[in-house]
DNA sequence: CCCAACTTGGAATGACTATTCCAAGATAGC
DNA sequence: GCTATCTTGGAATAGTCATTCCAAGTTGGG
């Protein structure tokens, strides 16, 4: 005989990991929230718990739905080095213009902020590095095969570096980076793996 | 016939500027200000203002005292590429051991927290990267001089590439990267650049 | 149609925050 | 040593924050 839910928790939190995603969690006060979602207090704290939990939560559903669609998508991409400009390509579009350019990567951001304190939250930081690298592995591999590559080169740095130039990336598109000079350096980098 | 202050204000913002920079803006009351630097609050209102100038002056002491010191050093370094190596082991080794480790990089940090929308604070952090990316422009041109890196390089670009890879770096070291797999990332690139 | 179980909105709570203010203390020139 | 002027310490203030609580409303099975 329960009452069921007034609204969608999954489209809620969706709302929420976007508040927290372009604003950070600590300079988000939960009247914000409210005021986002359009929900009451007693709601979110009945279904989500508290700010924090609610934090955690949010930032899982980033990683989940949007980074790893795209991390699937280069592991996917058959073509090897292309794959890796096309993912470079994406990422430096959706992070300048469109409804989330300057908000960076909520992850990358998480790294920076008092957020990375929590055990939680480095647990899920550190998931989202590893299939990062994986996809950037993948990709790398594929790229090897196909002798697209230098012969000789160390793919599990190789990919971990491609990593580290994302994360790059998504920091100096929140300050305003030019994407023009984002797309050089992505160049940059692949054209030195080519053989 | 004023008194003097009773406290010397530089050696003051040096111990405000370590506690923003491994903690944040946001997460460091001031409460927390007044009993690391032992003074008092009117003493640090009057002396630097509200909590928001304390950051912005701690950020620009953080620039000129810690990174500008590291970016003339390698500008000044004649050797080229072992130059920019020297440069990138020096990060990672502060970035993860010693005083400072896993406190990440104060601009870096800037990036990614809520401080970044502040007019004066972008200023800081598009001064930190302009003089980086020179710092590193400088040494590869000193590289390109002598023929130690591929020749059709764009060179802008790469000095970009480095200064990204430096940022990716200073951000997954405050998560507790390993140290060895950011070493061999930036041997992978520096290696993709020799001719 | 009724009732138990749940949701909801909004007010209330208590802790914490940045900032200001003032009386007391300290200084350096005269 | 005296005094004008600044510094200092701590209390006071006003605002914001996350969280809890309760009365009223809503649901779906019997």
């Amino acid at each position: 005989m329960p009452d069921v839910k007034h609204f969608d928790p999954d489209a809620v939190l969706g709302q929420v990991e976007c508040v927290f995603w372009q604003r950070g969690t600590t300079s988000v006060p939960i009247a914000d929230v409210v005021a986002t979602t359009g929900l009451s207090r007693s709601s979110l704290y009945a279904t989500f718990g508290g700010k924090h939990e609610l934090y955690v939560q949010a930032l899982r559903r980033y990683v989940e739905w949007r980074s790893q669609p795209v991390f699937d998508r280069l592991a996917a991409d058959e073509r090897g080095l292309p794959a890796l400009a096309d993912f470079f390509d994406r990422l430096i579009q959706v992070r300048c213009e469109g409804e989330h350019a300057r908000w960076g990567c909520m992850v990358s951001n998480a790294h920076a902020g008092a957020e990375g304190g929590d055990p939680q939250v480095r647990r899920v930081l550190d998931l989202h590095q590893q299939r990062l690298r994986t996809a950037m592995r993948t990709a790398l591999d594929v790229a090897g095969a196909k002798a697209q590559v230098r012969a000789g080169l160390d793919l599990q740095a190789t990919a971990e570096l491609l990593a580290l130039v994302a994360y790059g990336v998504n920091l100096r598109s929140r300050a305003g980076a030019d994407p023009a000079e984002l797309r050089a350096s992505v160049s940059a980098v692949l054209g030195c793996l080519q053989s």
